[in-house]
DNA sequence: CCAACTTACTTGTTAAATGCAAGTGAAAAG
DNA sequence: CTTTTCACTTGCATTTAACAAGTAAGTTGG
C-alpha cells in the first residue's frame, strides 16, 4: 500500500505572501516546525534544486530540456519532482498554446525566492570545492544585490504573468 | 551522433567514504562540475542540513544530543551523515579529554561558511511555509549581517581553535 | 492522408538508501 | 563489582532511486 505522504492537491496555485501566513500545507505535517526543517524537506535531495537551477538561470521551461540538462536525471524521477514541486508551489505548468505535446513549466513568486538559497550554496560550493562556471560565481561576487535583482526581473518580464494568481 | 553520455562520474554511486583525512573529493567524481551541483550532491538529503544546524544553532557538540534532536533521527543514519560531513571537511569530531566515552563534534570553517545557506533557507521557509521560531527568523529579519556575524563569533571563541588545521 | 518522429510522460524491474529494533564494547557511575 | 551511559553496529523490512522500455497524444514531412 503506497501512503503517499505528499497529497498532491489540485495545482491551484495561491499568490505567496511574504512574511505572513502563507501555507502551502499544515505544518502538523512535518517532522517538525522548524523552517529550516520544512526547506529541507521540501529540498532535500539531490535534483529539486537543479531542477529550479535550470529554470531560474538556463532559461529551461520543458521536460525535454530538464531531461537533456547535465547531470542526466531519469525519466521517472524528474516527473515525480515536477509534480512536487508543483504541488509545493514552487512552479507552476500549463500546455504550450503552440504546440499541444508540449507542458511549459514555470517558477512562482516562491520560486523565484529561492534565488537567494541558490545563490548562497553556489557560493559556498565555489569557495569550498573544486567546480566551474567561474563566470556566473565572479557575477555573483562582484554584486550579489544585483544578481539577484536580475534574476528576479528577468523572471517578471518573462514568466510572473504566466503564473496564474 | 551516437548520445553521448559525457558522464563524469562512473553510475553506480560507490560506498561511503571511510577515510578521515577531511578530504573533499575531487571535481572529477561529479555529477557535473557546476558548483550548484556540488552543493546539492554534499547536502541533498533530509539530514545533513539539520545536523549543522544542530551545532550552528543549539550549540550541540555530542551523538546523543544529535539523536534526541526533534525530528528524530535513525542512529544509522545518524552515524553515516557524521562520516560523510567529516569525509567532507564540514565537521570533525575527537574525543572527550574529561570522558572517553564521549566523541565531541565541531564545526569546520568551512562548516560555518553555510550559515549563509542556512540562512537563506530559514527566511524563505518562513515567508512560505507554516513554521515556527518565530523569534529566530526575526532576528534574522532585522539584520541578517549581524546575526551572520554572531554566528561565526560565537563559533571562533567556543570551536575555531579545537578544529585541527 | 499517413508514416515517422517528438514530447511528456508510465510501467516494470533492479539497486540502493532509509528507518527501525536490537545488540556490542568501552568507559564511567553507583 | 553491577549498572548505566555513550557511540556506535548489525540485521532486516520498507521506501526511494536508477535504468530500460513502452505508450499516448500531437506534430512534421512527403
Amino acid at each position: 500500500m503506497p501512503k503517499s505522504r505528499l497529497r498532491l492537491k489540485p495545482a491551484r496555485a495561491r499568490p505567496a505572501a511574504k512574511f505572513s501566513g502563507a501555507r502551502a500545507r499544515p505544518s502538523a505535517d512535518w517532522r517538525s516546525s522548524c523552517p529550516l526543517n520544512a526547506s529541507v524537506e521540501i529540498l532535500g535531495d539531490r535534483w529539486s534544486l537543479l531542477i529550479i537551477r535550470d529554470m531560474m538561470l538556463r532559461g529551461f521551461h520543458s521536460y525535454k530540456e530538464f531531461l537533456d540538462s547535465y547531470e542526466h536525471i531519469a525519466t521517472n524521477i524528474l516527473a515525480d519532482r515536477l509534480r512536487k514541486l508543483e504541488a509545493h508551489g514552487i512552479i507552476t505548468s500549463r500546455k504550450d498554446a503552440s504546440d499541444g505535446r508540449k507542458v511549459i513549466y514555470f517558477l512562482t513568486e516562491k520560486g523565484v525566492d529561492l534565488a537567494p538559497v541558490l545563490t548562497e550554496m553556489v557560493l559556498w560550493a565555489a569557495a569550498h570545492e573544486n567546480t566551474e562556471n567561474q563566470a556566473l560565481v565572479r557575477q555573483i561576487q562582484a554584486d550579489k544585490q544585483k544578481f539577484l535583482a536580475t534574476i528576479r526581473h528577468r523572471w517578471l518580464i518573462r514568466d510572473a504573468h504566466r503564473t496564474p494568481e
